[in-house]
RNA sequence: GCCCCGUUCGUCUAGUGGCCUAGGACGCCAGGUUCUCAACCUGGUAACACGGGUUCGAAUCCCGUACGGGGUACCA
């Protein structure tokens, strides 16, 4: 039998992390095992129940790369399916009407403005054993009576679980622990309708710096958010991955595709992870330096275009093609490629005030710097190793290394301490008039 | 309150009774890279929550304590 897993999330307008997360888990073990994935929107809260949140929900699945077998099936259409087993549940005595004060009501059929409880047993044992915690253990005294059935006409998220998974066939539930103290509810459930019971495997919680579930007020838990900050979805599937599983080789970088090969869902450890964004970013970056050039320069149009600080027409598209040898390597996320290169397409350098404090402390030095390297430059071969030459000789006059040195051209030509390569730019991609004009603005301002 | 789950370096993890004077990665720190660094390279720092058992031997098994988290809705 293949195993048949699903991911039920709520459509709430974006995908969360954690979400994700369980998504990911989900196709992995699919992937990994030859079983079949399945996407079931869990609807039933009428509120949640709109087409453009679904279409989100299923956009950023799509960017994360993970593809479903069947569906996506629709929950709030399984409507007349839940009823069914609701009424029968009346009729045999496993639930009974309720009314709005919670008083039980006679009745073996539904009513309009009336909820279902499901019957709780007594005293009875309910264990069941979890992939990733082991045997867990419940008993029914601690629970009670659950609403299974709104006054309002529609089921409750614990019965539409129960019947969907069975109705599907899951074999295998993974989700996250926040929904294990609910398996005993969907257990009686699954019995009560003489079904089997799924295998369940809960993941433990993504949480943040104060160790408590991830949440969307406090924290950056959208998928959109991640790749709108330039991250890419194979990064992003890397590092998911990795809260709460590790490789067995200690390798943590590796596709996708690679994860599934030695994935095992009986290897995710139980304990809480914390969402890194360093060591996302880490990842990330890894990812950003082995794309080739091409898909670099597809990936991060994006982030050059309309959004870019510079104005359209100032663009050149061939200087940024040869300053892209120059930076990929050291971009964390492709949202940092703007700050690398807008110097270039902009009339003057945006000029960061900490750079220019910290390389223009001593005014009469500087001055006296760039005054020198601006004659130099005057008329000299534009070549990157003539530049640096003469950088170099123009900071032997003030007593100064190449390192410190150039730091104030720099931070006259790019603005900022930190960026590509200077005299590599300056050659392929600026004239001598335009770095001249730059020194000489540089030295007006000091 | 009650129920359930968890606890290895700051963080993510490896470890399933001897290979553990606990390994890797991120971060951090130091050094290197005769152009910067938020890039890259090398090195370093740093952990089995605590107390009892079981055993020749425990990070690994059992019990308890502490701490943390989740659940306890006519939300999902």
């Amino acid at each position: 039998m293949k195993p048949r897993v699903r991911f039920a999330p709520s459509p709430t307008g974006f995908l969360h992390v954690g979400s994700a997360r369980t998504a990911l888990f989900n196709w992995l073990y699919a992937r990994s095992t030859g079983g079949t994935f399945i996407l079931r929107v869990e609807d039933t809260d009428q509120e949640r129940n709109r087409p453009e949140l679904t279409q989100q929900l299923l956009q950023e699945l799509d960017w994360l790369g993970l593809d479903w077998d069947e569906g996506p099936i629709y929950q709030s259409e399984k409507l007349e399916r839940h009823r069914e087993v609701v009424q029968a549940f009346l009729e045999n005595g496993h639930a009974y009407l309720c009314d709005s004060e919670n008083k039980e009501v006679q009745g073996t059929s539904l009513l309009e403005g009336m909820a279902v409880r499901f019957r709780m047993p007594q005293d009875k044992t309910i264990s069941f054993t979890d992939l990733v915690r082991g045997e867990v253990t419940f008993n029914t005294d601690d629970l009670e009576d659950f609403v299974i059935w709104r006054s309002n006409g529609t089921p409750m998220f614990l019965l539409a679980n129960a019947v969907d998974d069975a109705d599907m066939e899951i074999s295998h539930a993974i989700r996250g622990e926040d929904l294990l103290s609910g398996v005993p509810k969907v257990l009686l459930l699954l019995d009560a309708m003489g079904a089997e019971h799924p295998v369940y495997a809960h993941l433990p919680l993504l949480v943040n710096e104060q160790r408590k579930k991830l949440s969307k007020r406090r924290d950056d838990v959208a998928v959109g958010d991640y790749r709108e900050k330039g991250f890419l979805p194979e990064a992003m599937v890397n590092y998911l991955a990795l809260l709460g599983w590790g490789p067995p080789d200690g390798v943590e970088i590796r596709s996708p595709a690679e994860i599934v090969k030695i994935f095992n869902v009986g290897d995710v450890n139980k304990a809480a992870a914390f969402f890194d964004i360093q060591k996302f970013e880490h990842i990330n970056s890894s990812y950003l330096r082995s794309l080739s050039k091409e898909d670099f320069m597809q990936r991060v149009e994006p982030w050059i275009g309309e959004e870019a600080p510079w104005s359209r027409e100032n663009f050149d598209p061939e200087k940024f093609s040869m300053m892209v040898d120059l930076i990929q390597e050291k971009l964390r996320t492709l949202s940092d490629t703007p700050r690398f290169v807008d110097f270039l397409f902009l009339e003057q350098p945006d000029i960061d005030e900490d750079s220019w404090k910290k390389t223009m402390k001593d005014p009469q030095v500087s001055d006296s710097l760039l005054a020198f390297i601006a004659d130099s430059f005057e008329d000299c071969e534009w070549e990157t190793e003539v530049l640096k030459d003469l950088v170099t000789k123009a900071g032997e006059k003030v007593d100064l290394k190449l390192g410190k040195a150039q730091a104030p051209l720099r931070v006259a030509i790019t603005g900022r301490t930190v960026g590509p390569p200077l005299f590599e730019t300056m050659a392929c991609c600026m004239t001598r008039e335009e770095v001249l004009k730059r020194i000489s603005a540089a030295r007006k301002s000091l």
